[in-house]
DNA sequence: AAGTATCATCAGGTTTCCTGTCAATGACTG
DNA sequence: CAGTCATTGACAGGAAACCTGATGATACTT
């Protein structure tokens, strides 16, 4: 009976997390004094590229499910780095916008930020770069549910 | 003055996270009757490639401290996947290995996570996954802390 | 022999996730 | 237009995975 083929080692699956963990080991020692955990300057971050978005969906890009995003936000809105506002165009809906706070914050870290994904791709020429940004955006998309 | 330069969207240092978090949602989906986590599952994986590490060695591996790898390895301890065996070359070390029950589970879900990667990369020529995996590799590398 | 580093572990705490449930709103359909 | 269904945001409750800080025992270094 034929057993499995051997898989590489690592495996993809914890190759991403193992990285994953790398990135946030750095970036809680860069917002150590900042106020804010990894996962929270993570979320602002996001809203700094698309102001305006719901939690929901906030919450779907990141893959986590609304409540646990709920605690992030709810978190973020105490410190004042963000604010909600209702949607005029659907009641239902509270839109997240950044606060000059929120912003200021951004700032303050933006260059350590860039230097630490700087560093990470340090080893790798431009085009590994590429593919590997590629890579990331791709295989995310892959795994996402179908939406209609 | 100059603002700071433009960065791609989204940031490489998200798009990692993202990653990670569909993976895990799809692991958990996996998992879910299996009686063991994502991270516990993801341990025993490793320890399948490396069959008698120290939690410490695995702790650094995986980029977290060795407290938050002692609940994981107690955890799978308690559930019998794994034993702690003291090494005989030194006295202060509890090596790890898999029990049967554990290389069990792991067979167990083997061919679903196999699947799992796969379909990852299902969107990548066989050169721009060979690549994703190589970055994978060197962004953690680059990331560790100096050690003599 | 003394000092330093590493291993495992205890104690205590926070955050980030989860499942389940709910009312309100909006969209779709017969 | 009434009925159904999906989505949004929220509440309650709980588990897991992290953290910092400290301790005793063992190994290594000088």
């Amino acid at each position: 009976m034929a057993s499995a083929p051997p898989r590489p080692t690592p495996s993809l699956l914890y190759a991403v997390k193992r990285l994953e963990l790398a990135i946030k080991s750095r970036l809680d020692e860069m917002l150590r004094d900042s106020g804010v955990t990894t996962p929270q300057y993570t979320a602002l971050t996001v809203l700094q590229h698309k102001d305006g978005m719901t939690a929901a969906q906030l919450a779907r890009d990141s893959f986590v499910t609304p409540q646990a995003m709920a605690d992030l936000i709810g978190a973020l809105d105490r410190r004042h780095l963000i604010r909600r506002s209702p949607n005029p165009a659907n009641k239902r809906e509270l839109l997240l916008y950044l606060t000059d706070e929120g912003r200021a914050l951004l700032d303050a870290h933006a260059e350590a930020a860039a230097e630490l994904e700087d560093r990470m791709i340090s080893g790798l020429s431009p085009d590994q770069a590429d593919t590997f940004r590629t890579a990331l955006t791709l295989a995310w998309t892959t795994l996402r549910p179908a939406r209609k």
